[in-house]
DNA sequence: CTGAAAGCGCTTACAG
DNA sequence: CTGAAAGCGCTTACAG
């Protein structure tokens, strides 16, 4: 089987031509406008059936000096997280009328510049950027100047660009406060690294929600590691290296918790018997680990969808006041109905 | 906070003016060309960086008569199989120098023209479709006539576009006889729906699997149902209603296997123990379900990278033959190591 | 109601 | 080695 013959494209000149019409009478008809006599807008939607026309949207936009795609910036689809936010994107830009051009950094603030410059060469309206760690916003701002508009998600640059991130304090408060309501009294911050905002805010919540039940965490209870499911596994044995040890753990996120589980059971310990963990992002593994994990429910399609109305808010109004001070995202906690744990009050 | 004023765009028009130069010069400059003096060459390339020039790649393509830029439409990137494939997809076309347009479908065939139609007005150069269900070829055809090729991925459609498919008959063949190695005689195949073709592949190697075994499965051992995992839990019970039921099920897919996990368990049964799982995909959820799955790998991210490479050399070559006659993709079983079964030949 | 003309930002033969 | 001119497919005042 060979490939079909490729056949050249249908302009508005071809329609104009087989109408004996000009192109800017065609024009008109396809933009809607009102002026054209009925018969004629007729005629012409025939043709356009006819031949199979399709509009050259990028001939448009270089003629009305407009766009109409905005770019995405995302880590990795590979990330559920990233996953699920890029699909709210994507359905709230295409409800608007907008195509997403997708990239991704690999968590590379090398190649997050490179990938970034071959976007803006596709004149996009504006920008959704999650960040890659280590991002330095004098490079991005270079790279950018003052042209498109840009959106920051999940982590903060500074700068004077619109943000959206998560209330990491809120969430992390919960997932403790749940702790400290089943009775865990030793509570762990597992995971993560404190040069992070997020990592940095969560740890914050965790520490406000022991100060508010007159609780302070042992400096061995604070634990980092990289946010991956095998790194945490590994570090598990900190948890207990002195005493007093901690009975429970509010991980960093997810895949953290997910590996502290394994980590624990590797040990002989029981997740949510011996020990009692919480994550943070609700991925769907979190619901089929054994046992289901407590967690944070970030729902990131929901922040996609939220990040697209920014942007284009932005996009109409160029003046409105940045979304950095628009409140963060309020953060629920989807507690596992199975996850219930002994009376531990230390 | 205020949005940062917005700047208009530097043209090459800008920069031939600063140089005392014409445009045909800078663009020469742009594009590497040898024609250029190294004193002038400098000169234009300070005023670029100096100015911030960003190339706009789309008035290029419109005079070159060139596109960079790759569809890409899926179902829904919510599921973790079409995001890694979206990764492979982005992964290789960015390296190629191409940007991904996203689209989605939300397995809708409506839809699907949808947004077919609106990713054309931006003239891609092809085109990577997983085609929603009950996708109509013709619809399509009429949609995208002879001017961009397609490759269509995972759902045969017919027609004359390249396709790449899994090999799902050799899949389901080698998770059989994973399970008739372990003794089992008695196997079910569970959930999908017959209608669909990856569905019809995979029960036929199925049966070739048993064939080649000698055996025949019972009729009631071939159960249909959405593949969901919510689905194959209510559908359970069909796997027991008649003797003799069955030991063991190769399942559709992983979402089917998981459902069928929480099914058995509801029933007292417990997979990998009392009764054997096997799964189709690999998705990250399998890993660590209790007990982990024994399941296909079929690696959707190499998929991706696969269908963008196949995409881009039919754009290099219009006239290669179709990759229709590509051979399928082939599949791996990923045993768990925690997945032993009783010896329960029947 | 319709057409001629200019122009969006670029490239490419063709001269010189 | 550099520039003038035409043109990619469209839109939009401006005439008529």
């Amino acid at each position: 089987m060979t490939a079909p013959a490729l056949r050249g494209r249908v302009t508005l000149e071809d329609i104009a031509h087989a109408c004996d019409l000009s192109r800017a009478t065609v024009s008109l008809v396809l933009r809607g406008s009102p002026l054209v006599n009925a018969e004629t807008r007729a005629r012409v939607e025939a043709e356009l059936k006819r031949q199979g026309y399709v509009y050259h949207r990028g001939a448009a936009n270089l003629r009305r000096r407009e766009s109409s795609t905005v770019a995405l910036l995302i880590n990795d689809l590979s990330n559920p997280f990233f996953a699920e936010f890029a699909a709210g994107v994507d359905e709230a830009l295409a409800a608007a009328g907008y195509v997403t051009l997708l990239g991704s950094t690999g968590e590379s603030s090398e190649r997050q510049q490179t990938v970034l410059a071959s976007l803006l060469e596709h004149d996009p309206a504006g920008i959704i950027l999650s960040p890659a760690e280590g991002t330095d916003p004098a490079r991005l701002r270079t790279l950018l100047g003052m042209r498109t508009p840009m959106l920051v998600f999940n982590r903060a640059l500074g700068g004077d660009w619109d943000y959206l991130g998560l209330d990491n304090t809120h969430g992390a408060r919960l997932a403790t406060e749940h702790l400290l309501a089943q009775g865990h009294r030793r509570i762990a911050f597992f995971g993560g690294h404190e040069a992070s905002s997020s990592c940095h805010e969560r740890r914050a919540g965790y520490r406000a929600a022991l100060a508010d039940a007159g609780l302070s965490p042992e400096p061995q209870w604070i634990v980092e590691c990289s946010p991956t499911r095998l790194e945490a596994a590994r570090q598990t044995g900190a948890l207990f290296v002195r005493d007093p040890a901690p009975t429970a753990a509010v991980c960093y996120n997810d895949a953290v918790a997910l590996g502290l589980i394994a980590g624990l059971s590797t040990r002989g310990r029981r997740a949510g018997h011996d020990f009692a963990v919480t994550g943070f992002d609700d991925i769907p593994e979190a619901a089929v680990s054994a046992p289901p994990l407590t967690t944070v429910a970030v729902d990131p399609r929901a922040r996609g969808r939220q990040a697209a109305s920014l942007i284009l808010q932005r996009l109409r109004d160029p003046a409105t006041p940045s979304a950095a001070t628009i409140a963060p995202v309020s953060l629920h906690l989807r507690a596992s109905s199975q996850f219930t744990l002994p009376g531990d009050a230390a």
